[in-house]
DNA sequence: TCTGGGGTCCTCTCTCAA
DNA sequence: TCTGTTGAGAGAGGACCC
């Protein structure tokens, strides 16, 4: 999960303190909080176009196997009856704050790892709320009571085991319905191996489709026949870093320590269109307004970066990507689309594009940017800038844009989110 | 029948400077 | 002055995560 080298030799015993906490279906049960008719149905949240796929979905329509990351219209092939719903990633998002307030009311230590997950290191809570297993139900129970949503915990000596374990407390769905999770699962320690052998292989945290397949090719199905297998054999078979790393998961060393506010390293937006792009200039109208949409997400956090980057999918879906690092950091839209409309000639885009995307990369805080004559010149796209900032904090992200950007109607412009999970349906 | 969007990390190749 | 080596940094692609 992070940077931390993994460590030689047997796993070290210690109290398993860590604890992964995973909100159960949780965009679809926030929907529900808002909305208490649909409790009980099948809700999938997600992009409903042709080119949309499920981000979250009930339990109820998990029974029809529906799964996230299905595209949207085979889930409404095997739930026609499913209530479809777009997705607020800001609702969202304000339920998360508040579920990461829970977790810190029992520890500091807390690694969120996306909106409705997060590792917590309980070792210093236990003489306030008791034992880890303890303060797993205590986290389950507020939340239940002060949100109204379900989660399953993991206690675990380590991160990756915690993970594990959080899987194995969900609720089991098969054909037959819905079975509900145990809620906790706690994996003592010196149990860690044994957990771990018995699970497929692709339940390891780096274990992809490319590389369950390469694996398959040394009969490898569990992470027990990985671990049998000699290091030096995958280290060849997938590389060092990833060889590593694999082997020391299989045998459950895994000594990275919760690390609460990881830096970011890049903020980027992308979209796929409804229909192909076969010319340059609407992409270029899309690059400013991507470029817009990163700079004003790179100034709300106060950074800044030095490595503009393209990427562009084709028909296809062959994806390339075109960068390029600048002499001094940007923040501004004006100076990301220059450089993204720049790299963007060096692109064909006859074949048809479906996806285009800009990040900024090597981030550095704002503080630390030189000074530019933008800045300096309040009349100038550092002063427009701020009065933007200060327009969109009023009255929303959409209610300011750049003037290329307004739509036939002249009223609104799009901005991120609007297609969180794939087009809308109709042309784009 | 297809395959989103936000990210991180790793590997390989190339260039350039010491 | 020329050649070979090495390391850093950039650029591109790919795999993976939720």
């Amino acid at each position: 999960v992070t940077g931390q080298p993994f460590t030689a030799g047997p796993p070290r015993p210690r109290d398993p303190t860590i604890l992964h906490v995973d909100m159960d279906a949780f965009y679809a049960s926030v929907e529900v909080l808002q909305d208490p008719t649909l409790a009980g149905k099948p809700v999938i949240v997600g992009g409903a176009g042709p080119r949309g796929v499920v981000a979250s979905c009930s339990y109820e329509a998990r029974v029809h196997g529906v799964h996230s990351a299905m595209p949207s219209t085979r889930a409404r092939r095997l739930c026609p009856d499913a209530v479809f719903l777009a997705g607020r990633h800001d609702l969202y998002g304000e339920y998360s704050a508040r579920i990461h307030d829970v977790f810190k009311s029992f520890t500091p230590l807390v690694e969120g790892i996306a909106l409705d997950e997060a590792f917590l290191d309980v070792a210093g809570a236990r003489r306030l709320f008791g034992t880890p297993i303890a303060i797993a139900a205590l986290i389950r129970a507020r939340l239940r009571e002060t949100l109204g949503l379900h989660a399953s915990v993991g206690v675990a000596t380590s991160k990756f085991v915690a993970k594990l374990a959080s899987k194995a407390a969900k609720p089991v769905v098969d054909w037959d319905g819905i079975r509900p999770g145990r809620g906790v699962v706690a994996v003592a320690p010196g149990g860690e191996v044994a957990f771990l052998h018995p699970l497929p292989v692709q339940s390891l945290w780096g274990v992809g489709p490319a590389t369950r397949q390469r694996l398959e090719r040394f009969g490898v199905r569990t992470i027990g026949d990985l671990a049998a297998l000699p290091e030096a054999t995958l280290v060849s078979a997938l590389g060092a870093a990833v060889g590593h790393q694999l082997h020391a998961l299989a045998w459950a060393r895994d000594d990275r320590a919760v690390e609460p506010d990881l830096p970011v390293k890049s903020v980027g937006h992308e979209e796929t269109y409804a229909r192909d792009h076969h010319e340059r200039a609407p992409l270029r109208r899309e690059a400013v307004r991507l470029a817009d949409s990163v700079g004003s997400r790179l100034r709300r956090h106060r950074l800044a970066g030095r490595t503009v980057s393209i990427k562009v999918r084709f028909h296809d879906f062959r994806t390339i990507s075109r960068s390029r690092t600048l002499p001094a950091p940007v923040d501004l839209g004006p100076e990301i689309a220059r450089v993204a409309c720049d790299l963007l000639e060096q692109v064909d885009p006859s074949p048809g594009v479906r996806l285009f995307g800009v990040s900024v990369s090597n981030l550095v805080d704002d503080a630390s940017r030189q000074l530019t004559l933008a800045d300096v010149d309040a009349g100038g796209w550092g002063g427009v800038t701020a009065a933007v900032d200060e327009i969109r904090g009023r009255f929303g992200d959409g209610a300011v844009g750049p003037a290329t950007l307004v739509d036939a109607s002249g009223l609104r412009v799009k901005r991120e989110g609007d297609t969180q999970w794939g087009p809308a349906a109709g042309p784009g």
